[in-house]
RNA sequence: GGCGCUAUGGUGUAAUUGGUUAACACGCUGCCCUCUCAAGGCAGAGAGUACGGGUUCGAUCCCCGUUAGCGCUACCA
């Protein structure tokens, strides 16, 4: 479908959290899938909340998303000229007044509506008055709005491409602000010009928005223009199916990509809350997304963002990826955590790639590298405290342990066949059981009670160092750390 | 309160737009593998489709009501 151009058009009040990041995704699938267009438009309007941080924040969480517009940034904020001129093209055709009422007075009267159990909507006070006069008052410096002039009766209807006809009575719909007194224009007269001007032809947007959707239609009418195809996607919640908050944990997009998630599953996940694919296969590369996705495959219910299935996308990805692609990611985090060593982009290279392909297997993020591989990059690790229970509390070791030391560091190849073969041996000598011995091991060279197998660890950590660690007997005198 | 929308296992979603033992994935349980933990393999528990009425030979699917949740109800978007 060529002409497709949609957008993405956040406001800078907060960082891009989950849901903006799947309306986003929603979007630029949909315009990859049917090479079209997709915009980025920051609506930043409100000039209370809205901040430039915050706009840098967005780009870089889309960026990191991998989700790259083909037009803008554009900034609402620098467009104020063409709202006026509509706004006053509006107020000239008599679809619009001004409107003097002050916050106080529609505070007070929306107030007593509710305490009697009415129901409240502007009561157009403000749109009586002659126009030589509420031009007069605006002449005289009066603060005040301009409001939209609706219709008293009819319906607005518009079908959506997921949740199908949505039907409004017009006398429902208030005589919404366009531009408020400090000139500045609201939503919805922003949206629907940019809208207009920037062709949009699919507005792809929250669910939040289909209430929003009528006053909008309204404002195409009165500008006689055609509405675009709009298409509403179902919310996300939080476990307790309340909105999404920070109570239920991280909301920002730059928070999961700080915790070590990849862009990749994160995407890959979020394209499952609300949509899905017509195969029964969910794993997908965002190629594969790509041409998968469609309007069609979105639901209309409600979802709740489940952190259990986001990892273990995450793990997956890191499991089946190549070290090589890693490699990047991984460094930037040893580098974060004081692990990082030149040599492990040179002459370490290769090892490190072994040690890559070992420790990925059993990863759910990228910073567990740092923790769960950190005796791997340093000599400098402390034996955790399950591990010491669960694998250092037999008496024997103490004597075992620096024999079978000696042992290794008399092997004059340490493959995996050696050093398998000389443990075994020894264990049969001894009369103990090789897992013993094994996850003594497993303790005394990775700190961690959970590791990959033994005989690759000894082989990424090389005979030396194997040798060294298993020799030193410190840990028979450490009490165990709390803690750890 | 008013208006709008939604409703399938714990979670995300399927189900030739009325005919299935209601499917898949995450999670969960057990077993196998085994040097730990994952991964992998195998087996399994878990929904009769929110509830109540219709329409129909037959409803997850169509209609009505109820309930619940969500959204809008701002000079926020």
């Amino acid at each position: 479908m060529p002409g497709v151009r949609v957008r993405f058009a956040p406001s800078p009040s907060g960082s891009l959290h989950v849901g903006g990041a799947r309306t986003a995704l929603f979007n630029w699938l949909f315009a990859r899938g049917q090479g079209g267009r997709f915009i980025l438009r920051i609506e930043d309007t409100d000039r209370e909340r809205s901040s430039p941080e915050m706009v840098e924040d967005i780009l870089g969480a889309l960026q990191w998303l991998g989700l790259d517009w083909d037009e803008g940034p554009f900034l609402q904020s620098e467009r104020l000229d063409r709202y006026r001129q509509v706004a006053d093209q509006l107020l000239s055709a008599n679809k619009a007044y001004r409107c003097s009422c002050s916050t106080a007075e529609l505070a007070a009267k929306r107030q007593a509506a509710s305490a009697s159990g009415k129901p409240w909507k502007y009561d157009g006070t403000c749109c009586g008055l002659s126009s030589d006069r509420s031009a007069e008052r605006h002449a005289r410096g009066l603060p005040g709005v301009v409001r939209f002039k609706g219709p008293r009766d009819g319906e607005v209807a518009f079908e959506d491409r997921i949740f199908g006809r949505i039907v409004h009575q017009a006398k429902q719909i208030e005589d919404f602000v366009l531009v408020r007194s400090d000139g500045m224009p609201t939503y919805h007269l922003g949206v629907v010009l940019d809208d207009l001007d920037m062709k949009i032809s699919h507005v792809i947007r929250g669910a939040d928005h289909i209430s929003n959707t009528p006053k909008q239609i309204l404002l195409y009418r009165a500008l006689e223009q055609p509405v675009p195809v709009f298409a509403h996607l179902p919310l996300i919640l939080g476990p307790d199916r309340t909105r999404l908050s920070k109570r239920h944990g991280a909301t920002a997009v730059n928070t999961y990509r700080d915790q070590g998630y990849l862009p990749s599953p994160f995407c890959n996940f979020l394209a499952l809350l609300g949509w899905s694919p017509k195969s029964e296969v969910e794993s997908l590369s965002t190629d594969e997304l790509i041409h998968q996705f469609s309007l069609k495959g979105v639901n209309k219910s409600n979802a709740v963002f489940d952190l259990e299935k986001l990892s273990w996308f995450n793990s997956r990805y890191l499991r089946n990826a190549p070290a090589e692609r890693l490699f990047p990611l991984i460094k930037v985090e040893l580098d974060s955590e004081g692990l990082w060593n030149d040599e492990f982009d040179s002459s370490g290279r290769a090892w490190m790639m072994k040690v890559i392909d070992l420790l990925k297997q059993r990863v759910r993020m990228v910073s567990d590298f740092a923790t769960q591989g950190r005796a791997f990059f340093t000599d400098d690790f402390a034996i955790e405290d399950k591990a010491r229970r669960k694998f250092l509390k037999s008496e024997v070791l103490t004597v075992l342990m620096p024999e079978l030391a000696a042992r290794l560091e008399s092997l004059t190849a340490f493959g995996l066949e050696e050093t398998e073969s000389a443990l075994r041996t020894f264990a049969a000598e001894k009369e103990v059981k090789a897992g013993l011995l094994i996850n003594a091991a497993r303790a005394l060279l990775t700190g961690k009670a959970v590791a990959p197998g033994i005989f690759e660890v000894m082989a990424a950590l090389g005979q030396e160092r194997t040798v060294a660690r298993l020799s030193d007997t410190s840990w028979m005198e450490d009490e165990p750390r709390a803690g750890e």
